[in-house]
DNA sequence: AATACCTATCGTATATTTACGATAAGAAAT
DNA sequence: ATTTCTTATCGTAAATATACGATAGGTATT
């Protein structure tokens, strides 16, 4: 194969906003986030209950989320309470802000 | 196989910003998108100079952000000059920043 | 200890993405 | 008409993403 096994380097604010994006570049976590921010956090549960995926298809969707840095869970046994990382939410909020001017 | 074949219904909104985001979700599209902003339209052959990769990977990501809308080919034989268009950019500009509060 | 509840992870199938080289397509110049 | 220059597209290979059901894990409660 001929394929380039090691990614090209890229500005440090380019990766950084890349990764954010690719987070944001599926139409339902761009809905799990808005219902994070309207609630301000909530159960996996409840997302279940509002999208019609599979629990365990959310639940990858949260782990990207969490990857990301852009969501944190929180044990509330047997619950996990999801709320958005507001620092990473800050730094990716200026990183965008900046991009387009 | 068990896969839904249909997308699941999202807003109209949120499906316009995944689709923005998922643009922007790889660091080559970043920078490619950096390079027009500064130079405000090149060449793709002045972007394969820039980037270590093939002529046809250059080409196929501008290919990806041109479907997104965020950038324009215009011909200038036997060239041809990308630029962003703007008026797309606004829309993704504002689609983010209301996102982000 | 056993049960119940909620969520993550595993295994799997398919689709999409990313990259390459090779080839085609288009316009200009010879 | 042929050659040259530039870029898009085709074919292909490998990696990643998306979805599901099934299973495992972890914490309370009984």
């Amino acid at each position: 194969m001929k394929r380039s096994l090691g990614h090209i380097k890229h500005k440090e604010s380019t990766e950084a906003l890349a990764k954010f994006a690719k987070a944001l570049g599926h139409p339902t976590r761009i809905a799990i986030l808005k219902h994070l921010e309207s609630q301000s956090c909530c159960f996996t549960g409840d997302l279940v209950d509002v999208f019609p995926l599979a629990q365990s298809t959310v639940s990858q969707h949260l782990k990207e989320l969490k990857n990301a840095g852009l969501i944190q869970g929180e044990l509330k046994p047997p619950k996990i309470k999801y709320c958005i990382n507001q620092e990473n939410w800050k730094i990716a909020k200026a990183l965008f802000q900046q991009f387009f001017d």
